[in-house]
RNA sequence: GGACAGGUGGGUGAGCGGUUAAAGCCAACAGACUGUAAAUCUGUCCCUCCUUGCGAGGUACGAAGGUUCGAAUCCUUCCCUGUCCA
């Protein structure tokens, strides 16, 4: 296995586009492989997919881009430790793409642990209370450390619901930081082997986001990002902005919406032209026992698997569904097992991975409208 | 046979006269989880009833008696368990 050094510029091609609804399959290439979108990209935000080898990651589910996270790989083990190991790529022996977020998200979940100036975000290290000091600048440094394919600006998230000047104030402060991000950026990265997408912000205010949007394309940056979602607003919503915002980004560079969402909400997101998605949810879900299925959900730890020999999603083709019972895993998850981790991680992020590529694939035969149909039909909501 | 130490709700294990239907932990059961402070967190967890409430009854801390206004807590006898000595 080898680590080849970035070659290119991200480069972003459109192969089909739905004309009815604005969904498009296409390839996003890096210098860590080609990307076939709409992706979903499994969350390894210590630099490991929880539960998963990067072998199975690789082989039997074919990721080709995965996260990670600055802030977390930030405090431990280090950028310049990182960097002196040859890159994240070769850290964590993964050799296809990899997109950091920024931290941006910390700044919401972390809320007690630090204070947001014009500057940038004090953090309070979650780990042992070190005082760290990021910056649009400084977030791109570490990024750059790491060899990201595609890096995030640094963004402030903003907690649902938040008074229209707050946001207002929150987002302009968010455009400044891409500005600066951006010009500190493009005097480092010369080649820009790394990509870097700024993260549109707005709360959940139409013309907030298409000020902010409007601003970031200035940038002229070759992807952009939808943030502030998924923050506690109800689901609806969150598709709603979404749509309003994906709209406005340019056609030609990758729209990528942040940190969602459940199954059923994948088609919907695609629908409104995004290209890339990410969400915790597949594998933090496996590991407490929530595991999507094409029939829903299906909570292993309900005594009425206790004595079930079937599958867990017959329909599944992954490594869990083809060999396990439902019994097994039960009680694997009831004896606090290991295994269990890897093989609910392993059925849901197969899950996920395989809806976006009969998505894909049926916008590339055109058939993307009665793929939702079908699959909206088919697949009740997960919650 | 003798000497100690014990017997508490599914399991452990606190409590050692009243605010105790009885802490905590575990198990069991159910729920949450959306750019991961998460292999985490929350709730329920003796029975019955309803006007679902810091509600009303009823049972309950090995068994049976007793002391007391009041006992899981004190006394008596019995049963059982463990360790040690014969």
């Amino acid at each position: 296995m080898s680590f080849p050094g970035p070659q290119s510029a991200l480069r972003f091609e459109i192969e089909a586009t739905c004309p009815e609804t604005g969904a498009r399959a296409g390839l996003l290439h890096t210098a860590h492989g080609t990307i076939e979108t709409p992706v979903f990209m499994p969350v390894g935000t210590q630099g490991t997919v929880k539960g998963l080898t990067p072998r199975a990651l690789l082989e039997d589910l074919d990721a080709r881009i995965i996260l990670a996270n600055t802030y977390h790989l930030f405090l431990r083990p280090g950028h310049e430790r990182i960097e002196r190991l040859g890159g994240l790529h070769s850290f964590m022996a993964w050799p296809r793409a990899i997109l950091t977020d920024s931290g941006g998200f910390q700044v919401f979940s972390l809320d007690a642990l630090r204070k947001v100036t014009e500057e940038g975000v004090l953090f309070h290290s979650h780990l042992n209370g070190d005082r760290h000091f990021f910056t649009p600048e400084s977030t791109v440094d570490v990024q750059l450390a790491f060899g990201s394919d595609i890096m995030m600006m640094l963004d402030e998230c903003l907690a649902w619901p938040a008074p229209y000047e707050a946001a207002e104030a929150s987002m302009r402060r968010t455009v400044r930081w891409a500005q600066a991000g951006y010009q500190h950026y493009l005097k480092r990265e010369k080649g820009l082997y790394c990509a870097l997408f700024p993260i549109v912000q707005g709360s959940m205010f139409p013309d907030l986001r298409r000020a902010c949007t409007d601003q970031l394309l200035e940038l002229d940056a070759p992807g952009y990002a939808i943030g502030g979602l998924s923050v506690g607003e109800p689901r609806a919503l969150s598709q709603e902005i979404a749509a309003a915002t994906a709209a406005l980004l340019p056609e030609d560079r990758p729209r990528y919406v942040m940190g969602v969402g459940m199954p059923e909400e994948l088609p919907r997101y695609v629908a409104q032209g995004v290209d890339m998605m990410d969400c915790v949810l597949p594998s933090r879900n496996a590991r407490n026992g929530y595991l999507f299925t094409s029939m829903g959900k299906v909570v292993i730890k309900q005594a009425r698997y206790m004595e079930d020999e079937s599958p867990l999603d017959p329909t599944c083709a992954c490594y869990t569904c083809r060999t396990f019972t439902k019994a097994y895993l039960r009680h694997l998850f009831q004896a606090g097992e290991i295994l269990f981790s890897v093989l609910a991680t392993w059925h849901n992020i197969h899950h996920y991975l395989d809806i976006m590529r009969r998505m894909r694939h049926s916008i590339v035969i055109g058939q993307f409208p009665a793929f939702v149909k079908s699959f909206q039909s088919d697949s009740p909501v997960s919650d």
